[in-house]
DNA sequence: GATTTATATTAGTCAAGCCTAATATTGACG
DNA sequence: CGTCAATATTAGGCTTGACTAATATAAATC
């Protein structure tokens, strides 16, 4: 076990910024990056797997996260902000929800791959 | 359309803490926080990106990503110690592949849905 | 119109993450 | 054994992110 096992081709072109031709241009690596980067913190993915399918106030999910209001109210922002949940305000409450389909493909893979059920 | 649609039942259960029950432990999410956190960084991403499902040496990588040899080193660190990449020594060289087909699975889905190909 | 309820915003502090530069390790080869 | 090539590690400064506490907005209710 010792003669490089599984090497494909490697993929090195020349000028290195051919490279986002093949791995996609820096602007996809940009915008998912940010997108994994707002989802990535404990707290957000926590309201992300609470909010699911469903539509939740801001209320509903300080209570089951169990934090303050005004943190709360800045991770939402923060999700808000790259388009990854959807608010929806109604006389006093505001109602979250993710819009988006391929958020909720990541989230539900995401929880496939590390939750045991 | 002001009657709040699409709205299921709330699970805002008494006890926060059965939130976890329904919706993961919440070492469930420090792991999957962690491992996302580790691979929403631009260069990280673009490091995952690149490998696939191939087998690349440090210097590679350097080259393809485009930053210093120490940068790229600290970062191949932080994925090698999440467990999100996998190191082979061959003498002179390190080969880092992705072991995890749970991760080549997240990177393609990334992929799919962040760029256009 | 004053108070209460729900949410958002701001300011300040503290910790974490990232990059650069320099140095250390490890193996190959003369 | 000394040098080169490939990779890793450390230290330093700098920027960003997160939480707390306090304040602001906005709508409802009395």
């Amino acid at each position: 076990m010792s003669a490089r096992p599984n090497r494909k081709k490697a993929a090195a072109p020349a000028a290195s910024e051919d490279i986002f031709d093949l791995i996609g241009k820096s602007e996809n690596i940009r915008e998912a990056s940010a997108a994994m980067q707002a989802m990535a913190h404990p707290l957000r993915l926590k309201i992300l797997c609470l909010v699911g399918n469903q539509e939740l106030s801001v209320l509903e999910i300080v209570e089951a996260v169990g934090t303050t209001q005004s943190n709360i109210s800045q991770h939402l922002a923060v999700l808000r902000d790259q388009g990854i949940l959807q608010a929806r305000k109604e006389a006093n409450k505001v109602f979250y929800r993710i819009e988006d389909p391929r958020i909720l493909k990541i989230i539900a893979i995401t929880r496939e791959i590390f939750c045991s059920f």
